[in-house]
Formats: structure tokens, C-alpha cells, sequence
DNA sequence: CTTTCTTTGCGTCATTATGACACTAAGATA
DNA sequence: TATCTTAGTGTCATAATGACGCAAAGAAAG
């Protein structure tokens, strides 16, 4: 079952090390997190990778993004490394064995005390059109962060922490610029907010506050077609947008 | 030279896996950072260690800073892992055995590329007695920010980064309780605020604040044999304070 | 075509938080 | 006793925030 598709050259491999990716989209008003189902069995993982010995760890998570999404620039956040021992589940090589995942040559691979580097990523849903699983998973697919499958391993709280870091992030630097459409509605941008934050915001006082940033364009355009008055569209004013991620807090919300 | 003080069993440590601690102090007000010379060299490096193979990565930092300051239950915060491929200088190892500081046996071991996991600690300066230097250095001391010496690798470009994370920090958690003694004066706590901040606050306005905040406890005692007015001895209500670090923001400094 | 309903866009008002600053008291020193 | 410096308290104007009202723009229903 699949050994022939894991072909993995521990040797320019960097040992111990594993990155872990929390990839966040945004759409029909819920947070979702790409997950990648193992191949026959019913558990879902995050997508990750091993780091090359002659690159940057932070390539090894654009790289894990680029194979799973196809997208290259994107927005990506170490966040923490996980490094406790009982992470290192000792029955999980042989699990992946039993259930075909990996040949038994990669045993000693898998068998080793890995710490892993966590990363998440905002991504603009609709630009993820086939996310695309790997030699281990049957399927990657889009999960909403209200009804998660099982997670391997501490993957789970691997995201609960991505979670945390990006609710954190939204006080200081305005996410959005790469979880929205380019163009989108004051309602849309407000329902990523609540929805970042598990909160209800009052419409008026979102709208005030945001616009006070000045980071919004106006595009004097209006979506049209949906029901109701036609809301404006507005864009983000990349640079004003960049000016304020750089200087850092505008907190509280 | 000292070779013989090198007793590495690189054997039990995880490969490529190095932590590096910031532990910064208070005193005079400036912020102080604990540093280690290296031996019959103008350089000096972060305290730091390995990791063990059946050991989390939170003990190994939690190790180093007991062996460097003799403290245990310090205040300990992972804030970034460091993984560029250039941090990994290929003369370092060569660099170390040249100057006597390893001996020619764990050539391979320093030779490999290390991931370093950054861990900042608050200390209250006055616990640290005789902070006591390693196998690798001749001196562990306290050094002003605001006059570093030359370091080690990229060690710098870690301190300013825990820097950073530290400001950071103190903008959504009360942070002092692990800075000052048990009790201090109100001109104390602003002081350490703006040695943080690295800005002048106004005295009435940082008072009215703090207390605000309710995390302090008027112990109706004065500082005396001081010069001027005594000022009153303030102490961090524990209990309030752990309530509100764990409610996270309070922001805006 | 008119009414109804929902969403958008703009605004008000009271409360709170913030920044700037004045004044008095306490205690050491001259 | 006068002087100087720091501590402690308060004021005031302005900015930020939370709660909420209301009219206009459409789509849907009658």
C-alpha cells in the first residue's frame, strides 16, 4: 500500500528536525485548517516536513506549503517549537509501518526523538483550488476549526497553539490582507474578525475603527447580484497596510 | 587550556539541537543580560546547552540557567527558534579547537548544523549570587544592553530578538514580579518600565495605571534612610497578578 | 406597484482611557 | 530654618470606546 511512493532520503536530512504547518483559510464564514488524511486509516495530520541539511528552516516550511497548496508567497509565522518528550510517541513508527505508511527501512527515521518547529500560514481559500496530499495521506482537505477529525499525535495541540498566536497576531498587525479576496465587503472583513476572535463585534463601531487605520481603499465599486443594498467593496492599501504591520500595535479589540 | 574541563557525552544529546538563553536582570536601572567569556578569547557567547535525547527541550533551558545562576524556578519563555543556514558557521567548530576551548574529539559534534531554540529568562538580579561560567568560558557575568560586548555566531541577532519578545511582552502581561525584589518602590517599578520600553513615562500617569490594574499591594511600609520623602513599598499581589496573566492583555503602554 | 424586510452607511451620546500638567507634603541637606 | 528633591494626589482637555438610533438601498413578497 503506497511504500513505493515514500521514497525519502533521510541522508540530507537534518536530524531530530521536523516542521509542522498550521495553514489557516477563511470561507462561508468559518476558520479551516488543511489537513492531510493518512492513508487508510482515520487520522488526519498536519502537513510537515523534514529540514534540508543545507537550507533554512523556513524554507522547509515554504517549500511544505508550495507542495501542498501550490502557492509560494505566503504569509507564514514561526510560532513555536515542540519539544517535549512525550510528543515522541515511541509506538508511532511502528504504526506507520503496520499500516503500510512508510517501508521498514525508514524505521530508524521514524524512530528518532523529533522536535518539531510549528508555523502557520494564512491563505486566501479560493487560490487553494486542489490542495494536494503527500506519499503518506490519501486525502488534504480543507477542515473546518469547529469540527476537527482525530489529529496524530500532539497535532492537535500544535493547533490550538497556531490558533492562539493567530488570535494574538490580530491585536497588533492587521491580518486580512492575506486570509480575504483582494477585493471584499466591510460585512466579509468584520465576519473574518469574529470569527478570528470568537467574538460578536457591533457593526458600526468595527467599520469606525477600522477605517481609522487607514489602510482600506475604497474601490467606489459595489457587489451586486446578492440581496439587499449593495455594499461597497474596498481593498487594502498594501502600502499603508505593510507601514502599519511594521510599526507594530494597534491593538485592542 | 581546559581541554580537559570538556566532558561531552555527545552521545546522549539529540543532534543538531542547541538552546540558547537570554537571561535578562535588573539593576541600577539597566537591563542587564548574563553572558559567558570564552576562554583566552575577546568573545562571548549567550549561556546555552544541548538537548537530551530523553529530556524536553524546556529542561534543557531550565538546566542551563540553574547551572549558570544556581537559581531554579526561573521565569523562562521560549520565544524563537533560529535555523538560517548561515547562522551554521562552518570555521566555528575548527574556531574552537584552535583556541583550546574543545579538543579534537568533538570536532564532528560541533561540526554539524545546529537549530537553536531561543528561551528568554527574567531574573531578579540580587538572586544571582555568583553566576559561574562553563568548561568553554572563563567568566559569567552581567552585561548592560546598552554596552555589549563582541558575541558569538549570531548570538546577538538572538538577544536583540528576545528583546524584542520582552518588550512584546510587556505590553500584554505583567511583567516585574521576576525582575524586582519582593518589594520595591513605585519609582522603581516605572523605572524598570522604562528601561523595557526604552522611553520616559509620565510618573503620575504610569502610577495611576499600574494601580489600576490592581496587581499591586501597598505593604504600608516605607523605604527609609533614603534621601527625600520615603516612598512607599509596593508588592505584586500574586494572586491577582497570575489572574491577570493568564488573562492575557491589558495593554498599551 | 406597493409594502415589507434586511442590510448598509452615517451619526449621536455617555463613559472611559489617556496625556499633559499643577500643587502640596515629606524628609534630607545646606 | 531655608532649600531642594522626590512622593503623592488631583485636575482638565482630548481621544478612544461601547451602545445604539435612523434613514437609504435594494431584494423579495403581496
Amino acid at each position: 500500500m503506497g511504500n513505493k511512493n515514500v521514497e525519502i532520503n533521510t541522508e540530507s536530512f537534518t536530524p531530530s528536525l521536523a516542521i509542522d504547518c498550521v495553514v489557516f483559510g477563511f470561507h462561508e464564514n468559518e476558520l479551516k485548517v488543511l489537513l492531510l488524511k493518512l492513508t487508510g486509516v482515520d487520522l488526519w495530520a498536519l502537513p510537515g516536513g523534514f529540514v534540508h541539511n543545507d537550507k533554512d528552516i523556513d524554507e522547509a516550511a515554504i517549500e511544505t506549503l508550495r507542495i501542498r497548496t501550490g502557492l509560494t508567497d505566503i504569509f507564514l509565522r514561526q510560532f513555536h517549537t515542540f519539544g517535549s518528550i512525550e510528543r515522541n510517541d515511541p509506538s508511532h513508527p511502528n504504526f506507520l509501518i503496520e499500516k503500510g505508511l512508510i517501508s521498514k527501512d525508514l524505521f530508524d527515521w521514524f524512530n528518532q526523538r523529533f522536535v518539531s518547529i510549528g508555523y502557520y500560514a494564512l491563505v486566501e481559500f479560493s487560490q487553494v483550488k486542489e490542495p494536494v496530499p503527500g506519499p503518506i495521506s490519501e486525502a488534504c482537505e480543507w477542515c473546518s476549526l469547529n469540527d476537527l477529525p482525530t489529529l496524530m499525535l500532539d497535532h492537535k495541540a500544535i493547533l490550538d497553539k497556531a490558533y492562539k498566536a493567530l488570535k494574538k497576531e490580530l491585536s497588533h498587525q492587521p491580518v486580512g490582507l492575506n486570509l480575504l479576496p483582494k477585493q471584499f465587503t466591510m460585512s466579509e472583513l468584520q465576519a473574518l474578525y469574529e470569527t478570528i476572535l470568537d467574538r460578536q463585534l457591533d457593526r458600526r463601531n468595527f467599520r469606525r475603527k477600522i477605517l481609522s487605520y487607514g489602510i482600506l481603499k475604497d474601490t467606489k465599486k459595489f457587489r451586486t447580484g446578492v440581496a439587499h443594498k449593495a455594499p461597497a467593496l474596498y481593498e487594502f492599501d498594501v502600502k499603508a497596510y505593510q507601514k502599519a504591520n511594521d510599526a507594530g500595535l494597534m491593538m485592542g479589540w
